[in-house]
DNA sequence: TCGTTTTCTTAACATAAGTCAAGGAAACGC
DNA sequence: GCGTTTCCTTGACTTATGTTAAGAAAACGA
């Protein structure tokens, strides 16, 4: 298909090979699509292959025994999901299902790692990819650990800006039930956060966009974490 | 040296290569030595370069601006610190500083990348490094978001009696200031979790270690991660 | 378009955990 | 061995955030 063509040779993963090895690669890619809702992998799961998606949106997200959702990570069009248990050996570390109807190309584990040896690119390629994914790993962690709610979301508005072309009209994309789950907190505590924001001018909801009205303090909420110091 | 090669050709990142590679690794190798409380690198370094560690342990750490400490990782003898920047190309997500008296060797970045091409099997071992390292925060955000102090203590007494043979009696070896600092909390709080799970007959304090008494229910209150559900 | 469902917000309340303060225990250096 | 420093614990207090409940707003489907 031409859409997945062009996605792959524009992805982290594939982007910058050599025609030959791309035409390698797509001869193994299957085809998967899902609907809105859909679960693409469980938590558990043996990790037989990973998914690069085409087309829609994934969350990669983990459930506590009481129904509380962290989302790790929400993957779009280029990028990746379930690359790691390809290469650790291990079983799926989390759940992963469709936002919206989703295109995905499925990588054989071992069709894919045959292809690997003797490309060294791609290999640097993959590396990169994982090193990516650890570095934004830190960033969460730091966040869920050393940030309260207001200074996480402050964050995570800059991030939103930042990949919108450092905008201060930012689209949130996703619906902010998803957005706390993000964040590692409820819909509530996000509500009264954008509420605060909104009452210091920091910030103005356009319904599902929000402008940033007041950077620095932003900034400097998200570097302090904590709303008094 | 002897013990710089023991530990070097039983590593993770360097087992199971042949004779003619581990030579190669050896001479690209750099020894680095630290004493107690020295900064290995900060946060914001020019990632240029991996760590090996040959004795001594080393932390991989964040400070908020108020002070409070996230421990990433302790990392012990064999282990990497400082890979991911190798193929990310950024800098240091992160702090590192020296345990105890360190020996550490140093692999200079562009060295090391010009002696990985041609090696698919250490790039392989590579990969799953990463790949592992994943795996593990993965299960750090899982505990910061999902779960509360008690629920991470009790899991992180788990694996630590799962690393040391499954036995029911645990070596902390670390102080309970930095355990409080990995569970990402104050060691006031710690205390309070280790003193109800003493009154609750769930542990003993021997010392410095931990005598686990109730397995089964450490597992469900790991499991829960909540107090009450 | 209307009614139903889902999503979001607001308020009152409960609680886990951080903060502050002080004393005790252990480790360390001389 | 003794004094000093660091580490650990305990208690009282504060606060951020989760919980519960209810209503408003928006999205959805017939």
């Amino acid at each position: 298909m031409k859409k997945a063509h062009e996605i792959l040779i524009r992805s982290q993963l594939f982007g910058g090979l050599p025609q030959e090895h791309i035409t390698e690669i797509e001869k193994i890619a299957v085809d998967k699509n899902y609907n809105k809702g859909d679960v693409i992998f469980y938590d558990g799961d043996e990790g037989n292959g990973f998914y690069l998606i085409v087309a829609g949106s994934v969350s990669v997200y983990k459930i506590s025994p009481d129904g509380k959702e962290q989302i790790f990570h929400i993957v779009k069009e280029g990028e990746t999901i379930g690359a790691a248990p390809v290469f650790s050996g291990k079983s799926f570390p989390a759940n992963a299902r469709a936002l919206s109807k989703t295109h995905l190309l499925f990588f054989d584990r071992t069709k894919f790692i045959e292809l690997i040896s003797g490309k060294p690119d791609l290999t640097m390629n993959i590396l990169a990819l994982l090193s990516m994914r650890l570095r934004e790993f830190t960033i969460q962690v730091e966040n869920l650990s050393l940030k309260e709610i207001p200074g996480r979301l402050a964050s995570y508005l800059l991030y939103l800006s930042q990949e919108q072309g450092n905008r201060d009209f930012v689209k949130l994309n996703i619906s902010k039930l998803q957005l706390s789950n993000i964040l590692g907190t409820v819909p509530e505590s996000l509500s009264r956060a954008l509420g605060n924001m909104k009452t210091r001018k920091l910030i103005e909801e356009e319904g599902a966009s929000i402008r940033l009205l007041n950077r620095a303090e932003l900034e400097e909420l998200a570097e302090r974490g904590k709303s008094f110091g």
